[in-house]
DNA sequence: CGCGTTTTTGAAGCCCCTCAAGTGTAGTGG
DNA sequence: CCACTACACTTGAGGGGCTTCAAAAACGCG
């Protein structure tokens, strides 16, 4: 999915041409990184924009009793840290999780080069808005959703992303995420999130086997999870 | 702290005359509301900007059971959404928690304003980011850190916050926050965040009372917290 | 002063964690 | 082909942190 960037900046605000060239030739040439690589590390200086051509990424922090919490799961088409450049210090790492294919953007010229053009700023201020509104909804989930509750609600987020950068087939998507992972990221134990797995298998709903999430019935996921996927597809206003 | 927007936005970049005009002119004839005020209801259309001025207010989800979520406090000198009328919906609340005065500004002119003023944009940029840092620290609280670690953790967030704002005296400041607002901010019952305040008090590291805070020991608070303060005052970077 | 809200305290219970051990699976090398 | 290793998954038993239910005390505002 090489162009699942420009894809999901389309919809976010009317491109033009040389809009679109920009961002492609800036992401003409990904690199692979193997899985389990940290293209970020906590307290290091700002680098590169990267964008997501292949596999799946996570972004995380370390506790000082060596506990870690994930707090957002790139898949492709996503980016990490637009702006981060005005920063002297990045608050937290980047993972890959599988192996990648990722394109890493010099930030200081792309920058200068979307200053000047409207629709890509109006573009990724949109991304922003729309990452903005996942870390929201992701504490909602860590302070009032119980462990099924809280599975299935980041089940159904990460379909309806997969499915807009066309990602999945009917209820079904590769999720390659341990369930070690699963637990760094919804602030529960591996243990735990295996029995919320199985319950959840048990009852038809929906099945993580093999990295491939099978979803048995998708209405009574999103009614566990009380989905509203309204912050991920915020459509375009008045242009 | 009518200027506290201003003041903030030049911390994060080295703004003009002109530019500092054309944010102290839109901010110019605030309005006052009660407390317990809804500035923006949910699944509202995207209305004008808020700049906070005087009081606190509160983000929040509520969910289908009739809990709700905090998300983000906002105290003078915060704005809210800067971006969101590239959305259609609105994904949370915004409601004021003390009688507070709030600038609304309209958004379409603001924008084009902003657009064409590198420095200006700049700032809104850097303010972005230091909020999506504040929210992913939200959720590294409510994931892995146990109750008074998130309180700790949450007093350090605001007191350093109010602290960038000229709001505090000495290691105290008002606070006017009940039980009840905690324990919908950090995901836990009024009940315990009562407990977990007593404990603090009776060893001595902070107290609240009357809606002010008094914090007896930062350095042990910030210590039972595992606070890195890095993400709230990022500074400038190469400008 | 009186009333609603906030704070405080107690007691019982549940959700999720911790500790412990066993099973399965993929990759490596003999 | 099988032993060996590493890692992910699975299951059980017991414990603790936070919740729920219940009620009293204190505060603040008309």
């Amino acid at each position: 999915m090489p162009g699942a960037f420009i894809q999901k900046l389309r919809t976010y605000a009317l491109l033009s041409p040389p809009d679109i060239k920009i961002v492609n030739t800036a992401c003409a040439t990904p690199r692979d990184f193997p899985a389990g690589y940290d293209l970020i590390k906590e307290s290091d200086k700002p680098g590169p924009l990267f964008v997501m051509c292949e596999g799946w990424t996570c972004r995380y922090q370390t506790l000082p009793d060596g506990t870690r919490q994930i707090t957002a799961f790139l898949m492709p088409g996503d980016c990490c840290d637009i702006y981060a450049s005005l920063l002297e210090k990045v608050d937290s790492s980047l993972a890959t999780i599988t192996p990648a294919r990722v394109a890493a953007i010099p930030r200081a010229d792309f920058e200068l080069q979307i200053m000047n053009r409207p629709m890509l700023l109006r573009a990724f201020w949109h991304m922003q808005l729309v990452d903005q509104g996942t870390l929201r909804a992701w504490i909602v989930s860590m302070g009032r959703r119980n462990s099924i509750q809280r599975v299935a609600h980041l089940m159904c987020e990460l379909y309806f992303r997969a499915r807009n950068v066309g990602l999945t087939t009917t209820h079904q998507f590769r999720l390659p995420l341990t369930q070690t992972i699963l637990a760094d990221a919804l602030g529960l134990t591996p243990i735990h999130i295996n029995r919320v797995l199985r319950r959840l298998r048990l009852d038809g709903v929906m099945e993580l086997r093999s990295s491939l999430l099978i979803i048995g019935d998708i209405n009574r996921l999103a009614l566990i999870a009380g989905f509203d996927g309204n912050y991920l597809h915020h459509r375009l206003h008045d242009m």
